[in-house]
DNA sequence: GATCCATGAGTTTTT
DNA sequence: CTCATGGATC
């Protein structure tokens, strides 16, 4: 092992949370204090002090947190620390070790939401609960989510009505299902663990020694799930929690602020160090943050401070619409950058991931790069989704959701008629499809009539699908690709761009599972991945994403946007607002930055094609005079502070009045340039002067402006199409470019042809085979 | 059995 | 506004 000093450079508190190994451990770390720094040289003391590397366990947030642990700890020592991974991976691997605890017929598949709700969907129709009358499927499968997450089986339930007693039928009979078909979800890879661990004391024994050290990171963001796994594993005492009581924003999904506040009852003779030196941010982001959340009531005294500077003023932009937020955010971006910032150290964050689109179009029409972190997985696109099916089906034949998936795609002639019948039969033999394709006794019972060719040609190819050897996965996937005719079947049915994005993107899947080995081993992967964990921090682009996904990173430039009562907390109606885990949300917000924050909020928000006249969110008032200063739209200092003059409660009338005067004095076009120039915010040799100059950024001014650009085409540099070209395309015709939309790589161009109508493609394929006429 | 079109519904955060 | 679902038509 290489002698390192894993003591240098920190603080005696930290030292403190480092050099301690056995009882129980809190550590309440501040935002910034050096938290993950913290826990991955404990985990290299703990390796120096004799402790096998694969029987300390680590749990993180994400799997990125936890790749970025395992690689922090390999470059300290060289160690591979095989268990440091998130809550769901960790139960997923104490699944696959005990699978046969599990008592399944067949290796088991995991679901994702969206395979959830096509089974809870299919089990209420079954329950004859499918009319407009029956349950919510998004309630119900709410519901039951949150009983998983509160260990609740269905047996344990009390209902008090008939709703419930429903409810508890619904959740039982789903139970039931997942078993017979071997599928897991989500919930269950925490779940069922602990169910093992609770019925079994051998094995819980077993993992007991297994991990005689444990440690949590975010701890604050448990739910009582995660909590009861802990506290099973962790009863020898060895167990370092960490986390920041004011970060806690999960309560949503079930997450309990009070196992970290209860954390030295659980755990006798806890021993606790506070990390209050932040080394993130300078003076004003920080005391702007502390002031912030000490307006919560219910929190555990902690007061973060910083040796560093004040540093710059947090910058308050009041802009008229989202739109012009959006702009603004885009036009500061590029000015910082050309005095020097890079794009990486950039990033922008809004409460709901809906409110990223125009922030991404207004960056396209700047040219700047950047990254969305979140939104649709890559894993959960339709066509991708069908692939895995056939995957998942290799697997576990039992998969019926994977199996309703790809019986009929392509299009083989096995519609719900003959499903019916394929079903009817196995029920009636008590069989599943895969015994009922493999045996000529079953198969010529269903192989009549019309659809008996059609029957006959998918268990032919599902015995030939049957033979694939599964130990690489990407060539497996590469095989049921040409087998399956997948390829032309998208062509087909999806003609033009959108067929041929949807092939790509299956050989994208395959190029994908490349780098994972079996089949099994990248179900897995797939299974685990989010959206989070894909950030690319190597390349050059600004960073955006919720709010949520911030946690745990650090940017030196930060924009927090839709800072407005009503977005900023968010209030859903029907609903009650927790103000409370909103104001953590912002207190996260801010102190993600290091050296320079901007605040933005918008008078006017277009949401749902209705615009909202929203007053300033409550938590700028909360944020001390002297750490702020208030600009407009152009940068332009303004002489009135609207947030100053929030109170509590619902209406803030003195603060719409001056937002109102804000919106009077709205500047645009050549006056945007001297403004921005005034301010330092531009130099005049600039790309962006040069387009504020020729009007391209922004034109006319208020209301006109903004009807117009709703017809405007986005006009994105490099287009090589306007709205009102006459175009020839080669298989298509004559036609008319309508409009252009969407980001840079996924750009769409709408044309009304003259001989097939109106049709969107995809402006990277269609390019070659258009022209100008 | 497949495709197309219209109507309607729903819009938070994610392991 | 966008997506999804379902009904009607080929």
């Amino acid at each position: 092992m290489p002698d390192v000093d894993i003591f240098a450079e920190m603080n005696p508190r930290q030292r403190e949370a480092i050099s301690h190994i056995d009882g129980p451990l809190l550590v309440i770390a501040g935002a910034g204090s050096g938290k993950t720094r913290v826990i991955t040289h404990r985990i290299a003391n703990l390796i120096q002090h004799g402790v096998s590397p694969n029987r300390i366990l680590a749990i993180t947030f994400t799997n990125k947190a936890a790749g970025e642990m395992k690689e922090r700890v390999w470059r300290l020592l060289g160690i591979q620390t095989p268990w440091v991974t998130t809550f769901h991976s960790a139960g997923l691997q104490i699944l696959k070790l005990e699978e046969e605890l599990l008592n399944f017929e067949n290796p088991f598949t995991i679901m994702d939401e969206d395979d959830q709700k096509r089974m809870m969907k299919r089990l209420l129709k079954s329950m004859d609960l499918n009319d407009e009358n029956g349950p919510d499927l998004r309630f119900v499968q709410g519901q039951i989510s949150g009983f998983k997450n509160r260990l609740k089986l269905p047996g344990q339930i009390k209902p008090e009505n008939e709703a419930d007693e429903l409810l508890q039928q619904i959740y039982y009979n789903y139970e039931q299902v997942k078993k017979q078909e071997c599928v897991l979800d989500f919930d269950d890879l925490l779940l069922l663990p602990v169910q093992m661990f609770k019925q079994d004391a051998d094995l819980l024994e077993k993992y007991r020694e297994k991990f005689p050290y444990i440690l949590v990171d975010e701890y604050q963001d448990t739910n009582a799930a995660q909590y009861e796994f802990i506290k099973l594993l962790g009863a020898h005492g060895n167990i370092c929690a960490t986390g920041d009581p004011d970060q806690a924003i999960y309560g949503w999904r079930g997450a309990d602020i009070n196992n970290i506040l209860d954390f030295e009852k659980d755990f006798d003779s806890c021993k606790q160090v506070l990390l209050e030196e932040n080394y993130r941010s300078t003076k004003y982001i920080l005391q702007a943050a502390q002031n912030v959340v000490e307006h919560n009531v219910k929190r555990k005294d902690k007061r973060v401070f910083t040796q560093k500077d004040e540093g710059e003023q947090i910058t308050l932009i009041t802009v008229d619409d989202n739109q012009e937020e959006a702009k603004a955010i885009a036009i500061r971006c590029r000015s910082l950058q050309e005095q020097g910032r890079e794009f990486k150290d950039m990033a922008v964050f809004y409460r709901v991931n809906a409110q990223s689109r125009i922030i991404e179009e207004e960056f396209i029409r700047l040219d700047i790069p950047y990254q969305i972190i979140g939104g649709t997985r890559f894993y959960d696109r339709q066509e991708v989704k069908d692939v895995l099916a056939y995957v998942k089906l290799l697997i576990n034949p039992r998969d019926t959701i994977a199996f309703e998936r790809i019986v009929n795609k392509p299009a083989r002639g096995i519609g719900e008629k003959t499903l019916q019948l394929l079903h009817d039969v196995c029920v009636d033999a008590g069989i599943g499809f895969h015994e009922l394709l493999m045996e000529e006794e079953y198969l010529s019972r269903v192989a009549v009539g019309r659809s008996a060719r059609a029957i006959r040609d998918f268990a032919q190819l599902w015995r030939r699908l049957q033979r694939l050897p599964r130990e690489n996965a990407a060539q497996c996937i590469g095989d049921i690709i040409s087998m399956s005719g997948l390829e032309e079947h998208y062509r087909n049915t999806d003609p033009g761009e959108k067929g041929e994005e949807r092939v790509y993107n299956i050989f994208e899947l395959q190029t994908a599972a490349e780098s994972h080995g079996s089949v099994e081993s990248f179900l897995e992967h797939v299974a685990l991945f989010t959206a989070v964990d894909k950030r690319n921090m190597d390349a050059n682009e600004v960073l955006l994403m919720t709010l949520h996904a911030s946690k745990g990173l650090e940017f030196p430039v930060v924009f927090i946007s839709g800072c407005e009562q009503g977005v900023l907390p968010l209030v859903r109606k029907g609903t009650d607002c927790d103000y409370e885990e909103e104001r953590r949300l912002m207190y996260v917000g801010i102190t993600r930055a290091m050296q320079e924050l901007y605040i933005s909020r918008a008078v006017h928000r277009l949401q749902y094609g209705e615009t909202k006249r929203n007053p300033p969110s409550m938590f700028l008032a909360e944020i001390p005079d002297e750490c702020i200063r208030h600009r407009d739209a152009t940068g332009r200092v303004l002489p009135v502070h609207p947030r100053k003059t929030i109170k509590d409660g619902p209406s803030y009338p003195d603060a719409s009045q001056a937002a109102f005067k804000v919106e009077k004095q709205g500047v645009k076009g050549k006056d945007l340039l001297d403004a921005l120039q005034s301010v330092g915010a531009l130099t005049s040799g600039s790309a962006l002067a040069a387009a504020l100059r020729s009007g391209e950024t922004s034109q006319g001014d208020g209301r006109r402006r903004k009807k117009e650009e709703d017809d405007a085409p986005i006009g994105l540099d490099g287009d090589p199409f306007e709205a009102g070209d006459r175009i020839m395309h080669n298989t298509m015709g004559e036609g008319t470019v309508v409009k252009l939309s969407g980001p840079k790589g996924d750009r769409k161009i709408k044309i009304d042809f003259e001989e097939k109508g109106v049709k969107d493609l995809l402006l990277a394929f269609a390019q070659s085979r258009l022209k100008k006429i």
